[in-house]
DNA sequence: CTCCATAAGTTGTACGTACGTATATAGTAC
DNA sequence: GTACTATATACGTACGTACAACTTATGGAG
């Protein structure tokens, strides 16, 4: 029998020594010189020997450190090559969405790093079966859309999962208040409080706020409807607040109808977003009302729905493709620094008054 | 930054020799001391690469005989039940895609699947990372919408490693001619002669033809006005075809403006698009004709923008939505009937007559 | 035609040298 | 005591040489 390799006999010895606790676990080795002139051979020898080491699992190497017994027998090969972010949004196509999807894949492709996509139609069972796929694929980060945002999530558990196994993630757009998850989404409730304030400097007394309340975005954009009116120390007419949610979206127009036909009705509107303000105009316009003659609307996103109407909405910015950009850089950074902890990122709403809004002409 | 050391910068090199077929798949590899020569550097460099391929699965080594491409593609994830769909297209946020994309994802999810997703902005170098991402995940299928399709590839040896490793594949909105891939489309042909052949029914004899040159809907949608106009036997003048490209799209201001200042200037156009066409309406609503009365137009696609300015376009109905799910249940099927020749599915088009067309007032 | 020794080619082992890059630490200045 | 700097030390990259072990192709003997 041909006696085996030099480099084959060493690391046999070396795998000895950690196996039997001579070499403890997370402690230095000696270094490649002085298992070099230990075993009397060349450094380059050694170093096959601990490089075979280190691919089976037995062994860190830390470049200007040294090299370090692993603590953990072959736990994951961790695939070097490429890395995968899941994103995971309510959904897809409509609205503002393919923006920020853009924004992030654009990022992503040209780090490098590949997209794992999924949707939930903001229904939380499919958020849990979203969850489970990214999990399932390993991916090294997460850019989360809550769903439901404004309920108690059921899928907490597996938020806490992916925080245990060291998986970065941010929340896009709104965040679940259970979680201390880093955020990055546009002050909902000043924008909203802006807008309501702009009205109100219009001369507009009664105005009637339409918002959803399964999600944060809708509850803090009703927030700022609310602070807006107690800046100024006046009340507003809780017949004049319309809300909605995911299921219930197909009775909105008949709420917006019984609204619009109250004795005293309100002369403007606050919109949860641009789609609704789309609906809401639409019905204004049903009953031969003019904007902004009649009626003042305003809205949140601006959107291309703002301006494809005749009707050019007064609305607040919305970053979308930016902010698809800054999730992916945040979370490339996450990986890349190994730091979960970073700053959220609360943008500025800005008021962009076109054509929608005018004095109130009524007399008080 | 500092550039990678040289066994990394060949590793990847020879992975992507690897991917796209061009080392096929358990052939012998070119030997170290050719390596070495090829890319001027010492043998234990091209050791050092070739070690690391070896070590993540890429390459197998046999003393004596040579290294060769391992054919272990996806063996080991063969047993993970979560299987992954890759979705290559030109775009993700404009226009139909969108659409396209959440049907796509809505059956993908639905059936268990997972989407990764990659864009190439119409880039040829961008579907090539794209495609070495997809091979690199290992997924399980492609969806693709071929990038330039109008022109000759040069990322067809991909497509030919996808086939050589079983991988099936479908075609979306167009294909690569060299390739005998399955596809599922609108038949442009016959949508663009049906729209030429609406505006002849309707007097017109000076049509203009706005066209992309650079992607195979553009072409076949040329094939198709000229063959209406050739089915009632007449001739349609030169000057009066417009064509651009991705790149040349930012003077296609100019070119439509000096259409419209000829002496015979057309009476009605045909556009590649609904975004096209909104760009047409722009330009002739600038120089103060009026649509239908002084011009008709139509286009393909009959997105939200046919619907979205006041001139309300006589479009191509296009499946969408649909045209996403029906992609994705032809790759399932592909896969779990393990028939990768299945048929494709072409659209027949519908013509939806709206207001943005009327009889030519024009004296012959 | 078959068998087998040989040559040629390919990867494996092992040595050496040099310099680059990252980390830790001791010493210095403040 | 703190902050910075210089130095030593560790691993990383890259060049080179030589020969061993193994496989495959070749060609001649039978």
């Amino acid at each position: 029998m041909v006696s085996e390799p030099k480099y084959i006999i060493i690391k046999n010895e070396i795998k000895q020594l950690i196996l039997n606790g001579e070499y403890e676990v997370s402690s230095k080795i000696p270094s490649e010189a002085e298992l070099k002139d230990k075993f009397n051979v060349s450094r380059h020898t050694i170093r096959q020997s601990i490089a075979e080491l280190v691919n089976e699992g037995y062994l860190k190497k830390e470049q200007g450190s040294g090299t370090y017994v692993s603590n953990q027998y072959r736990l994951e090969q961790k695939d070097t090559s490429q890395k995968t972010i899941g994103v995971i949004t309510t959904y897809l196509s409509d609205y503002i969405f393919p923006s920020i999807i853009r924004g992030i894949e654009d990022v992503l492709s040209k780090k490098g790093y590949a997209l794992l996509l999924s949707s939930t139609q903001n229904n939380v069972e499919n958020e849990k079966r979203s969850l489970e796929m990214m999990l399932e694929k390993r991916v090294d980060g997460l850019i989360i859309e809550p769903t439901k945002s404004a309920n108690l999530n059921p899928n907490l558990n597996y938020y806490l999962g992916i925080q245990e196994r060291g998986i970065p993630y941010v929340s896009i757009n709104a965040s679940y208040e259970e979680l201390e998850a880093p955020e990055i989404r546009m002050d909902d409730r000043l924008a909203s409080e802006k807008l309501t304030s702009h009205l109100l400097d219009l001369g507009h007394t009664r105005i009637c706020m339409v918002t959803k309340t399964d999600d944060l975005q809708g509850k803090e954009r009703m927030k700022g409807f609310v602070r807006a009116y107690s800046k100024i120390n006046k009340a507003f007419d809780g017949n004049l607040m319309i809300t909605f949610d995911t299921e219930s979206i197909e009775n909105l127009t008949k709420k917006i109808d019984r609204v619009l036909q109250l004795d005293n009705s309100p002369t403007a509107f606050v919109c949860y977003n641009d789609q609704i303000a789309v609906k809401v105009i639409e019905r204004i316009q049903a009953i031969g009302k003019k904007i902004p003659q009649d009626i003042s609307i305003v809205s949140h996103d601006n959107s291309f729905l703002s301006t494809a109407t005749d009707v050019k909405l007064t609305s607040i910015n919305h970053p979308k493709d930016q902010l698809g950009r800054d999730a992916a850089n945040w979370i490339i950074q996450a990986i890349e620094k190994n730091s979960f902890k970073q700053d959220s990122i609360i943008y500025e709403p800005k008021l962009i008054t076109r054509s929608s809004t005018s004095k109130n002409t009524e007399i008080d």
